[in-house]
DNA sequence: GTGAAAGCGCTAACAC
DNA sequence: GTGTTAGCGCTTTCAC
């Protein structure tokens, strides 16, 4: 930075202001900035910046895994609305496993990350308790609290139990009463489940199959899992699996028995990924706005970032069950 | 960082080593340290630490888009390999924009990340020399040098241009004569089909149908670009998809017309999604190591960083086709 | 095994 | 509009 100065005839200050806030520098001396920037290559350390201002325009996203649809689409619209915005995205993986979100937390924490996006809110007391410490701004996504657990600070998601509870509602209002669970040993999947269970059981339905995949749940694991849940109950008429990618598994496994569905087993999915609208039967699923979710925690964060107060700190953004024909 | 210096009555620079170099301090002074630390809930500031140091511990990659599964289950391995050696993974998403790629390099550099991971290897020859003028490791992955273009640093790959060739090879040589191609506006696409061509015109296949689709090529555009492939050419009986989810999207397409797979057209996928081996019927595929591929990048970029020269700085993870009931 | 001194490359605050 | 000064919180080097 020094021999830009150097070469432009200026100090270190205005080296730094025409690259940080080129209107406050005069035409001619941001134009000889510019040049002697471009003459030698000059490329700002951020790090050293990042140190002086004490911000590090980096933002931190825990995902149990980017290799799920699901989540890689809602990281991909942070990543979209966080680059517009000037920042940066770094990228946890937690694999599911709750100590290694908290190892993540720190290591970011030490980064000095400006803002922090995890998934879920199950995180533990202590984990909460740091990051409210710490003062860093944090969007918890994917959930809506579940009491007890109140919001660390921002949040935007949906009431998975409800949208179990619609899915539900959903077979059961298309005559179904022998019904099934596909999901993932994770906890919005067990919300789901609870849902789904909880307004069976108001209907009188007591016994609800499920099938729990240790994650990472995979499409190949659909048929085998319902191959399960029809040996213990053969006359199983509706499946809700928790991902629509699992349901267009168990759409093949129809095919290959040469089951008509919705005639012989009703089939719904979890999502609204594009799968479900190429599948055939096209798959009557449950509609997630993950990318909207993903732009709503990217823009809460820079609000809060650029001093702003939104005033929504915690958003809704609800779900919606879309009937197709595989119910 | 001083606060813990005095509190364990040690200077800074102990402490710091008690962090970083555990076992080059006196276990006395080390149980000191690390009361205070916890004691005062430090978390050290790897900013200031990297500025020092001139060591970021940090790697950038840059993909096309991880919403799909092709890239997100390389980068998942990749952010693996590298948190268990102790760096953290930023993340980049070109949306297959070159300029998008380049201004992503320009503020990695500026992070003075450690390494960096791209895709492909049609970078540019000013960003090619950017990046060699950095001196910042580099690793190439998804492909094989294409002439002209040398490898930048390191590179982990395959030869897009043989497995369209294999492709068509396996197509042929089960009788299939009438050949359509459904691919992505991408580079590797467009080498697969180059290859998928030549093979085809060896053996006198003029004709070859192509639908490359505008990215990100989704599901749910496989079934509409065969209808149009089927439109222009009514006899073709074999189709090569350049991704398994839009084989399954063909498929599902053919359960909707009623047609038998591989009877009335053969399905040909690429990658060996999970949803390959969950198809009905299960798709024969040109299998890639998507993970290894990942782990490769990782491990090289890991030992480059720790000094050790690794000697392999090419590494050709081949493919295969893996031939299953639908073709 | 531990410490003192000297930066790393920038930006904040204030002056002019 | 531009410059001077004083750090940001660590690590490195070299003594001891």
């Amino acid at each position: 930075m020094s021999d830009v100065a150097r070469v432009a005839g200026v100090s270190l200050v205005t080296v730094s202001r025409a690259i940080n806030e080129p209107d406050k520098v005069a035409p001619d001396t941001l134009a000889a900035v510019r040049a002697a920037v471009e003459q030698l290559g000059y490329v700002p350390n951020l790090t050293a910046g990042s140190l002086a201002s004490n911000r590090s325009r980096i933002v931190a996203a825990i995902v149990p895994t980017i290799s799920n649809l699901v989540f890689s689409e809602t990281i991909e619209a942070l990543a979209q609305t966080l680059a517009d915005g000037g920042y940066q995205l770094l990228l946890g993986q937690s694999g599911y496993r709750a100590g290694d979100e908290a190892t993540l937390v720190d290591t970011f924490l030490g980064r000095r990350v400006d803002g922090l996006v995890l998934t879920g809110n199950a995180q533990s007391p202590a984990l909460r308790a740091k990051l409210k410490r710490a003062g860093v701004p944090v969007v918890q996504t994917w959930d809506l609290p579940t009491p007890p657990n109140a919001p660390i600070d921002m949040l935007v998601g949906f009431s998975n139990l409800e949208a179990g509870k619609a899915a539900a509602q959903h077979l059961i209002d298309r005559g179904h009463r022998a019904l099934a669970f596909i999901g993932a040993e994770e906890d919005r999947s067990r919300l789901r489940l609870e849902g789904f269970r909880a307004v069976a059981a108001a209907h009188g339905i007591g016994d609800v199959q499920s099938e729990l995949i240790r994650p990472p749940a995979l499409i190949d694991d659909a048929g085998p899992r319902l191959a399960q849940i029809l040996a213990r109950r053969p006359d199983v008429t509706a499946v809700f699996c928790n991902n629509d990618l699992l349901a267009a598994g168990v759409l093949f496994e129809c095919v290959q028995r040469g089951w008509q569905v919705p005639g012989r087993i009703a089939v719904l999915g979890f999502g609204d990924l594009a799968v479900a609208r190429a599948a055939s039967p096209r798959l009557s699923t449950v509609l997630i706005r993950r990318a909207e979710m993903g732009e709503h925690a990217g823009q809460m964060l820079l609000a809060r970032l650029s001093g702003q107060s939104t005033g929504a700190d915690l958003i809704d953004i609800g779900f919606e069950v879309v009937t197709r024909a595989s119910t």
